[in-house]
RNA sequence: GGUCCCUUCGUCUAUCGGUUAGGACACCAGAUUUUCAAUCUGGGAAGAGGGGUUCGACUCCCCUAGGGACUACCA
């Protein structure tokens, strides 16, 4: 794969794409700083299109150049400069580029993988600088040179290349290099129809981390977008890698939609081990200070195998697993006070004194328990349930009863239910 | 404006001339229910429009419309 912002890009954004792709798990061999692989193979490049009469140097201006930019806009035409068949002569050393001498008569068809042969005019392919006054080589000289002298042999890009194909195809006769194959895929807009923009791509991939998704969950989602494989929808890098072909991926470009990778993601936190999930929710509980030591992860650990049935993000896998992570004493929530009248007080500190005297405090046990307290009561379970969880979870959203207890563990649910029921008393 | 690309349910897609146009997500209804969910059952939902080619077109061709990319001494 091909980063193109080779030269633009600041270190810092460098950075951000290869953290992204880090974390996607879609590690490059190239180095994490891009420099160009070799300025003198540029240059020589150049130099041989001068001698061959395929480049030309231009001494037009800025001013020049948006004049007859203009111009040729209006009339509908690509750029041509003055200098293109004028030789200046090897004395005049004024300030210029170099600039690729395009055929003005035929067509440039790229061979595409996904598109089919794309037929591009030759007159319609404006003289691209090759060299800046600078003598810096352009993007498209340097992909040309590059690629070429690292034997690259397939081009696979974005969609938004595809004329660059045409200008660099043209390169690569002149320079009499042989033709790499081209693949251009169609580019992911937003779930409005815009674009997602190229540049922030890298910037959105740690967005993703952030936002809570799982990285083999985005690899799945992703490699989704824009190729399919029947109607297979969840597969293992492994399955993706084995049934992969450029020639299946589509050629429209797709929308970003969250519900879909959100089901995605809930598919692979269900599957993800408990550990891992108990240290990544546990990393958010600590950012949002919910949460001071990483390592007190005994409740947390118990409670995800309960809620992660229902977590599309690790972010709603740490509100699920909020009320085993509360410290005591809770803080009630209206609704759980106003359910704690003088009846069902009582009836909650009755259960309190049986489950006290319990040995067992597996979820059996206490599913059985609650369920005998509730006979014994000769109420539903509708009649204390609301309560009981309340005190439990101070009000956070916790799983069935018998298993919040069994999460909570025997000495933190009793501590709790003391706390709510028989304190100031 | 010019060049090029694209167009199947709301979304992602299957179909590679002959199908009741399939699946997934989402949505709707019902079941379940001690919170939030999850789960189960059922349901609605598509070939942009117009011309051709063909015995037959979602599939091939053309036009129109709409969307997108590119149009730098950026990549």
């Amino acid at each position: 794969m091909e980063d193109t912002d080779r030269e633009r890009s600041t270190p810092d954004a460098v950075k951000a794409i290869f953290d992204g792709l880090g974390w996607l798990g879609l590690e490059s061999d190239a180095p994490p700083v891009f420099q160009f692989a070799n300025a003198e193979r540029h240059r020589a490049a150049v130099q041989g299109l001068l001698d061959r009469g395929r480049a030309y140097r231009c001494f037009m201006t800025v001013e020049e150049l948006d004049a007859e930019r203009a111009i040729a806009r209006a009339e509908g035409r690509a750029i041509r400069s003055p200098w293109r068949d004028r030789d200046a002569g090897p004395g005049d050393n004024r300030p210029h580029v170099i600039r690729f001498k395009g055929p003005l008569e035929g067509e440039t068809v790229v061979d595409d993988l996904v598109k089919g042969p794309v037929r591009f005019h030759n007159k319609e392919l404006d003289d691209l600088v090759l060299l800046r006054s600078d003598g810096a080589p352009t993007y498209n000289l340097a992909v040309v040179v590059d690629d070429h002298d690292m034997g690259v042999t397939h081009v696979i890009r974005g969609d938004d290349h595809l004329n660059n194909a045409a200008r660099q195809t043209l390169i690569y006769q002149a320079l009499e290099f042989a033709l790499p194959a081209f693949a251009h895929i169609p580019l992911i807009h937003g779930p409005d129809g815009a674009k997602l923009s190229k540049r922030h791509g890298a910037q959105a991939v740690g967005e993703f981390a952030d936002m809570g998704y799982l990285p083999e969950a985005m690899r799945n989602y992703l490699a989704r977008l824009g190729w399919g494989h029947g109607d297979d929808e969840i597969f293992s890098d492994e399955q993706a890698i084995a049934w992969f072909d450029v020639k299946d991926v589509v050629r429209a470009p797709a929308r970003l939609d969250w519900a879909k990778l959100n089901h995605i993601n809930n598919h692979y936190i269900r599957r993800a081990d408990n550990e891992r999930l108990a240290s990544l929710t546990a990393q958010i509980h600590v950012s949002r200070g919910a949460m001071h030591n990483v390592h007190d992860l005994v409740r947390l650990q118990a409670a995800i195998p309960l809620v992660k049935e229902g977590a599309k993000t690790l972010l709603e896998l740490a509100d699920l697993t909020l009320f085993a992570i509360k410290v005591r004493p809770l803080q009630l929530d209206a609704k759980t006070e106003g359910l704690l009248n003088e009846e069902t007080r009582s009836r909650l500190r009755r259960l309190t004194e049986n489950l006290s005297e319990t040995k067992d405090w597996s979820f059996s046990a206490l599913e059985q328990q609650v369920k005998d307290f509730a006979a014994a009561e000769g109420v539903g379970l509708g009649k204390f349930g609301p309560a009981l969880r309340g005190v439990l979870s101070g009000g956070s959203p916790a799983p069935d009863l018998a298993s919040t207890l069994a999460a909570l563990g025997e000495t933190e649910s009793l501590a709790r239910l003391k706390d709510a029921l028989f304190a100031g008393h």
